[in-house]
Parts: C-alpha cells; sequence; structure tokens
DNA sequence: ATGCGTGCAAACGATTTGCAGCCGG
DNA sequence: CCGGCTGCAAATCGTTTGCACGCAT
C-alpha cells in the first residue's frame, strides 16, 4: 500500500493494539497526549478513516451513533459484537446464522446486495454478580 | 398520559402519518414549512423524542448515525428493518430467528438483559432493474 | 391563572476541512 | 526535492438548551 508510515501513524496503530475493547477518536486522542505523544486530533480522525478503509482496524457505532475503534485482530472478517452496558466488555461474534438470517430475509423480500449492522447489548456475568454496585 | 395536546405536536403527528418510511427530524421539520406550518426545528426535534419515549414513533439509526423517525403502526412491538440503499423504501421485518439467536448468543457468553440493533441494508428490485441508471 | 410548550438563537459535541509548514521516501 | 501528512483552528452538521412569552388545561 502507499501509506506513509509517520510516528503518528505509527503510535495510533501502536495504541490500538494495546488497548482492549473499543475506543472513540476522541478517547483515543487523550490517551496519546496523557501517553506524552504530539498529535492532532484531526490526525487522529484522520488516522483511523484511513486505517479503516484499509481494514486495519474494526468500526463500529456506540449506543450514542459516536464511531468506535479497534484493533482487528480478525481483518477483513465480517463479524459482530456483544458488549456489557456495564463495563463496556466486547466480545466479538461470528455468526454464520445471522448472515444467513440476514441473506434470506433480504432474498425473501427481492433484495440483493445485502449488507447489515448487528450489535448486541447486555450485561455480563460479571456485572451481573456485582448489580447495582457499581452505578457510576 | 399527561401530554398537552397542541398545534404542533398535531401536526408532526399528522405528517409522520401521511410519509412513508423514516425521515430525520431536519426532513420532517422542512416538510412542514413547506407545508406552511409555523414550527420550529427545536420543537421538531422535543416532539419526536416525546414521541419516541410514548412509544408513539419508530426510531432507527441511518448509516450516518442520524435518528430517522416513523410513525409505528406496530408500536411497542419489537421489530427491524430492511433499506434499500438506493431508494430507500423500507420493509418491517419480523425475527424470530435472530431475536433467539441473539438471546443465544448472549447466554453463551454469560450475558443477561440482551438488546440489539439490527438493521439490513441492500438494493430493492426496482432498483436492481434500474442499475446504474440513477446514480444522482 | 398556572406551568408546560414554543421559538429563536446560541451552545454543544463529534467530525471535517483549509492552509501553511514539515518530513518520509 | 516533492507530495503526502500534520497541526491548528475555524467550519460543519445534527442536536440540545436557556429564556421569555403564549397557549392548553
Amino acid at each position: 500500500m502507499s501509506l506513509r508510515m509517520t510516528r503518528q501513524r505509527e503510535v495510533v496503530a501502536s495504541l490500538l493494539e494495546s488497548v482492549e475493547g473499543f475506543h472513540s477518536a476522541q478517547e483515543l486522542y487523550e490517551m496519546l497526549l496523557s501517553d506524552g505523544e504530539r498529535i492532532g486530533l484531526a490526525t487522529v480522525y484522520r488516522t483511523l478513516q484511513l486505517f479503516s478503509e484499509h481494514e486495519l482496524v474494526d468500526v463500529m457505532r456506540n449506543a450514542d451513533g459516536e464511531s468506535v475503534y479497534r484493533s482487528c485482530q480478525a481483518a477483513g472478517r465480517h463479524h459482530h459484537h456483544l458488549l456489557c452496558r456495564k463495563c463496556s466488555k466486547t466480545i466479538e461474534i461470528d455468526g454464520p446464522t445471522v448472515e444467513q438470517w440476514a441473506l434470506q430475509v433480504g432474498a425473501r423480500h427481492g433484495f440483493t446486495d445485502i449488507e447489515h449492522t448487528i450489535e448486541l447489548y447486555g450485561i455480563c456475568s460479571n456485572c451481573r454478580a456485582t448489580a447495582g454496585a457499581n452505578t457510576g
């Protein structure tokens, strides 16, 4: 690829691999700052967009409609996510079932080129155990 | 309910029933204006929020992350949507399959209180027939 | 009469963009 | 050296909010 590898892009890529779960551009930006890195917010946005275009990161929208990113181990591989509403723990989901379902539903209605957005939200077992104890 | 019924709220509700598919607050606002109605954009937003809280309208997010609304015939009934990327035709989907799938996947990972966001996008048969002919 | 609802515009938060200077290849 | 990359801040865009007034109840 013709991507010029700069310090900024390296640290963004590096950060993405060192953190768990999904994070917004703003969050990543702040992490970088407190990490002592010199980088602009716009650059973080541009880098994240670039990475996602090249399928180097996994992108999804959180409940607020904001874009959140994560290093994509399963790059290029289609999958979805199950995320805890309390602790934000995220689990990657492989759903041949839904994939099939989506295609079938689409086909049944005469649609082609089916794509889909699927996100699952719930309370993980850990948070369930401490339910009500961490409201904040 | 303790909702005061005002002219503005009536016209918003009325408009929602007279149009097909999903529309953003801004779109609805402009429709009202060109309809000769006197109403503020903020009121449209507030009204739409209110309606959705009372489950009087169906809300979803479009691909851009914006909230779009539609009068909800199947009020309170959980369902999803299949929408054409070309003409925006929207089809309401009942998916016991996915509902089950979502619950199972959640349970398998120890999650409870499972909720989900599912949207399907595709090209409808009609647009498929005229494919490439209406780019813009 | 009371207080919720409204309109306007300013505030807001996320994201994008213009432009001049920097640096990787 | 050249052109893509960066940083900053201003510009956008959708949405929310503060405040004074109007209207439904």
